[in-house]
DNA sequence: GGCGGTATCAGCCAAATGGCTGAGAGACCA
DNA sequence: TGGTCTCTCAGCCATTTGGCTGATACCGCC
């Protein structure tokens, strides 16, 4: 019987090489590529063609994870993407599955739930984390609270201090446009100003 | 020769796991135990009495990395403590340091300079990570990027997502005088809006 | 006594932000 | 086909914020 083939995407030498000692453990999952950064990560399931990606989100500077899984879904990619990260933000989590990964564990997740998560990847199922279950739950029971894909890009870009000029840079749109998503946001964040719109994401999102 | 005895500790399985992989190529280095928590730090450091700890900071509920530092130097204390975190935080830095931390290494670091570290740690020389390393010389260079108590209040406040009037308001002075305030503060972070400052703060001060 | 640092306040003006209404294009679904 | 959602954009106007200059008062220090 094959092992599952799983390429392990994170810009933390120990990460890798624990995850990989980790999987190591498992007859029936064998790790066949490595990554650092999103650029590599293309490349990596280019030639390896795994059946599973674990990808972490941050990644220094370059192609972040959501971009990464975007690329990967574009092409053909039959690969399944777990993304493995620290934190279990709002944001992320819908701009992850936005983006098509199937699956979203934590990186204190026990080693039992990893792999769980890896052998339901390969089938089409997803697994996630409780955190992360309870917040989708959480969005699911108040829909109108939930931030669209787009939102919750300008939100982590909002994180970093950008004004409305350089968020419509940053992402090809108009001021206007800018000003409308932030109404939005405000709305959807119960807040009233940008200052404050900051302050909750940063604290509720564990945003960095 | 006997070799260095390390004690891990990190909330996270691969983080460990990673690491023990990382160190055990190394002969002259034996990792003797490992900690998920500060609490279970201070017991490992108990039965194992390594001659190094390498400490995350950030570690879920409970004691925080600083504060396993600080409780183990007030023990006797012979061990060595590198942190070994992801972020290089102004604010952490100088907490850990004052705790009694001996290195500061990030955990993108490359693996020869964890080696490196633990090696240095031993002899009582301390080792840091580049980007680390230029934050403090930043700070000593010019020191007058240190926040005043009455600025810190104020920022301490800022990051809530108040208003000036309401930061007037709190603080029982004049908005004139918040603003006042708040181009020192702006300056000082070299930002330039209160959202480049909110953002900052909440992220390098770990205020939360 | 003067000097530097801190905290306080004022006024003026340009720029950014937020609230509002309205609207078109595309996707998706019933 | 029609309704809903999302994303996009525009204009108008009130409020807030930020940059500037200048001023007073207290404190510690040489």
């Amino acid at each position: 019987m094959t092992p599952i083939t799983v390429v392990l995407v994170d810009d933390h030498v120990v990460v890798r090489s624990g995850l990989k000692a980790l999987l190591g453990t498992q007859p029936d999952i064998a790790v066949v590529g490595e990554a650092a950064s999103g650029e590599e990560a293309l490349a990596a399931a280019e030639t390896s063609s795994p059946d599973v990606i674990l990808m972490d989100l941050a990644m220094g500077p370059g192609m972040d994870g959501i971009e990464a899984i975007r690329k990967l879904r574009q092409r053909n990619g039959k690969q399944a993407v777990i993304v493995f990260t620290t934190y279990d933000s709002d944001a992320d989590i819908v701009r992850a599955v936005d983006a098509g990964a199937i699956g979203y564990l934590l990186k204190d997740a026990a080693p039992e739930e990893i792999f769980a998560g890896i052998r339901a990847a390969v089938q089409g199922k997803s697994v996630m984390s409780p955190p992360v279950a309870s917040r989708l739950f959480q969005q699911m029971r108040n829909p109108d609270e939930v931030l669209t894909a787009r939102e919750a890009e300008l939100l982590s870009l909002l994180t970093q201090g950008l004004s409305n000029r350089e968020l419509g840079k940053q992402l090809f749109i108009s001021e206007a446009t800018v000003k409308t998503h932030l109404a939005h946001i405000y709305a959807k964040l119960g807040v009233e100003t940008r200052a404050a719109a900051i302050a909750k994401a940063i604290r509720r999102e564990g945003m960095r």
